[in-house]
RNA sequence: GGCGCUGUACCCAAGUGGCUUAAGGGGAAGGUCUGCAAAACCUUUAUUCGUCGGUUCGAAUCCGACCGGCGCCUCCA
């Protein structure tokens, strides 16, 4: 029985989709107006493990994540750079595209964008004027939160602690401070479409609450994003999408824990911001993927060079027993031994483990018991049975590859290239060196092909090698 | 000021009342294997969970106080 940590009732309750077999999940996409950071990261790559664990348990999933591609960010970088801010949208989106596909993010079964919604947006603004809770002042539309009374439901906050902390600037036009916009008037320099109000463009929050209910309907599953959007963001979304609808918006709210660089928020005045394009020179995408399964979501993580350093070690463990089950199978290397393996208590374990609010952290200790226990007996020299070998790979293409994808899965069918066939030579050269004793010569060879990157492994019959 | 999170070994990090006299990874030390390495495996590395009290037959887990760290309340994943 999966059970989900939820924002809205501040409690682990049991997952219960509203179709049977069916999740509807939406996560927040990027605004595109800049590569986006390592932060930003560890939600998608976080909530594009949650997916994939719920696809892993038999669930058929849409997942629709969105693209804010009109907002103040994107204008005000459009006149930085003295372009257009369609031209910046577009060109933001397609490296974001690039870049989650980089880092293993499994394709959105859709990913609407604000400006192709704006006939939704403008109905659902319509909408909620109609219902009275939200106002025309003058071409700019507010939403009256007061009129709302599910109004803070979501993040805790009431409208007194608001106004007791209030940092907002006041707005002479809206009724409540609090009141934010649906529709922005258009000013000279910005883009605008045109709507009952008068030209203008989308608020912020309204696009995730038009595309939410327009993709996945007006009552679905699962909405995810990070910790800093609960409020007001999806304060917002809720209060839009159930003042325009009745009907409640989202069942279960997932959010993810802040990243922090060396115990400092990442910030670019602080210049220790960066950018997964950055972070990708230097490290591969399933050392982050890896890094990021190792903490619950909801918890802080703290960036450090140090603890990806470890992780990119830790990871290899894996890995090697990974690529030396795939060399026993298609090697041929088979026999007739059939161990005893309790593969199903691992399945087991893993299952429970992520079925507890996505204990990542756990299911992949499960992930290191296995290996520690398959190596074990792998290396204990007998011959296994092909069906043996590939019940074991098959545990880690379900989860280490098919959950977290924290492995790299080599084309199993890739044909030799010169490469492979020269160090096969070199291989053989030193084999027949260290039959004569010539150790000099076959470190020599070793330490040569090792500065290459070609790492030999000896074991008693052959002599393997894997590229770094 | 309001709301919320958090403090577990040298580092990262699960565990939130008895299954745990605290998982897993990194690091360190010793060992097996090896010509030597590498890989892999074995052993060791927190009688203790920020501090002090309390509740309980029993607490890292619940309660209180105190000392730290952090987030949101303003654009932010």
């Amino acid at each position: 029985m999966l059970r989900i940590y939820n924002t809205l009732t501040r409690s682990k309750d049991e997952f219960k989709p509203i179709t049977p077999g069916e999740v509807t999940m939406y996560t927040c996409g990027p605004t595109v107006y800049d590569y986006f950071h390592i932060g930003n990261a560890r939600s998608f790559i976080m909530s594009d493990m949650i997916r994939r664990y719920l696809l892993y348990s038999g669930y058929k999933v849409k997942y629709v994540m969105n693209i804010t591609d009109i907002d103040d960010k994107i204008i005000k970088r459009a006149n930085e750079e003295g372009i257009d801010a369609r031209q910046v949208a577009e060109n933001y989106t397609r490296a974001f595209l690039e870049d989650i596909e980089k880092i293993k993010i499994k394709k959105a079964d859709v990913y609407p964008k604000a400006t192709d919604h704006i006939h939704d947006i403008i109905s659902m603004i319509a909408r909620l004027i109609d219902n009275g809770i939200a106002y025309n002042a003058d071409g700019d539309v507010f939403y009256e939160i007061s009129k709302f009374n599910g109004y803070g439901k979501l993040s805790g906050k009431n409208t007194e602690d608001l106004e007791a902390g209030a940092r907002v600037e006041v707005n002479e036009i809206k009724n409540n401070p609090f009141d934010f916009a649906l529709w922005k008037k258009h000013k000279e320099g910005e883009p605008y479409w045109e709507s009952p109000w008068g030209n203008g463009r989308p608020g912020w929050h309204i696009e995730c609450s038009a595309m939410g209910c327009k993709h996945l309907g007006e009552t679905f599953d699962i909405h995810s994003g990070g910790t800093d959007l609960i409020f007001p963001h999806h304060e917002n979304e809720i209060a839009q999408s159930e003042g325009a609808t009745g009907k409640q918006f989202v069942n279960y709210w997932i959010h993810f824990g802040f990243l922090n660089i060396d115990n400092e928020k990442m910030s670019k005045s602080l210049g220790n911001f960066f950018t997964l394009r950055d972070f990708i020179k230097k490290y591969d995408a399933e050392t982050l993927r890896y890094f990021y399964a190792q903490t619950h979501y909801a918890s802080p993580l703290n960036f450090t060079d140090e603890a990806l350093s470890a992780s990119a070690k830790g990871l290899e463990r894996i890995q090697n027993l990974y690529d030396k089950l795939n060399e026993m199978i298609s090697s041929g290397d088979t026999g007739t031994e059939e161990p005893a393996f309790d593969l199903a208590g691992y399945y087991t374990s893993f299952n429970e483990s992520m079925d507890d609010d996505f204990n990542t952290p756990k299911a992949v200790a499960v992930i290191f018991d296995f290996a520690k226990d398959a190596n074990r007996i792998i290396h204990s020299g007998a011959k296994f049975t092909r069906g043996f070998l590939e019940s074991l790979k098959e545990f880690m293409d379900k989860t280490a590859v098919g959950v977290f994808e924290i492995i790299k899965v080599h084309d199993a069918g890739a044909g030799r290239d010169l490469a492979d066939d020269l160090i096969g030579i070199l291989i053989k050269v030193r084999q027949e060196a260290k039959i004569s004793k010539n150790y000099a010569l076959a470190d020599l060879i070793r330490n040569e092909l090792n500065a290459l990157g070609v790492i030999l492994q000896d074991s008693k019959e052959k002599t393997t090698y894997k590229i770094h």
